[in-house]
DNA sequence: GCGACAG
DNA sequence: ATCTTGTCGC
């Protein structure tokens, strides 16, 4: 894909937040978006692990499958030394680099991205999936496996509930149940993507277990790469 | 000051 | 995320 760095990753924690706040400003998360359109969706993700010299590899995966069929066409894995620390709300600065060589090495151009990680529920509203989703400049969604901040109720056990998850007066996302009796996700828009057309296709791309397939098939590509 | 804290 | 044994259940 033609992607073009839109900055440098090499920043100082007070330097990432900084930027976080400047970038916020730019993500759309109510933005329409055409379901009916979507024939390819890409799933995102990175693993972390010590190589044969004990160092930290990021082993990053981006897979592209068809939609709604969730066959997978392509799958790109790129692996670089961790660049930076986990710090809770600055997750993208850990992951981003090794992704933004796996997507520009992708062949095919997805309608819409999945990531596993937040979109706009973050202290700044600029989780991963929002900020790299301004990198791409394409719709992206956010699918955490944990709770990170907001207030929510626990939406009803029964595939396809959800409850809206608020902050500060402010929806952010929503609190989904892709299984019955399954914890629930985290899903929220990233950029160029609203709420309602996130939990339309993250349920789309859901098949028998917790995760949509696009995460999942991410995840197994991440943990592998020999 | 105390507790929470995506992956 | 990773580390890491056994164990409950379909």
């Amino acid at each position: 894909m033609n992607v073009s760095p839109l900055h440098d990753w090499n920043l100082t924690p007070t330097e990432a937040i900084a930027l976080q706040k400047q970038m916020a400003a730019q993500v759309r998360p109510d933005d329409p978006f055409d379901r009916t359109a979507v024939r390819l969706v890409a799933g995102v993700d990175v693993s972390v692990k010590r190589d044969e010299h004990g160092q930290r590899q990021s082993r990053a995966a981006v897979v592209v499958l068809t939609f709604p069929e969730m066959a997978i066409i392509e799958t790109v894995r790129w692996q670089i030394p961790t660049p930076y620390p986990y710090i809770p709300g600055l997750l993208t600065f850990r992951e981003g680099p090794v992704l933004a060589e796996a997507f520009r090495q992708l062949r095919h151009e997805p309608d819409v991205f999945v990531f596993d990680g937040m979109g706009i529920i973050h202290p700044r509203r600029i989780g991963i999936a929002a900020h790299m989703g301004l990198w791409l400049e394409r719709p992206t969604i956010g699918v955490g496996k944990t709770h990170l901040l907001g207030d929510y109720e626990t939406p009803p056990d029964e595939r396809g509930a959800w409850s809206p998850l608020i902050d500060h007066d402010q929806l952010l996302g929503a609190v989904l149940r892709t299984r019955e009796r399954v914890k629930p996700i985290y899903v929220s828009a990233g950029h160029r993507m609203n709420l309602p057309a996130a939990l339309e296709i993250v349920m789309a791309c859901t098949r028998h277990y917790r995760l949509p397939e696009p995460i999942r098939a991410a995840h197994k590509a991440a943990g592998e790469m020999d």
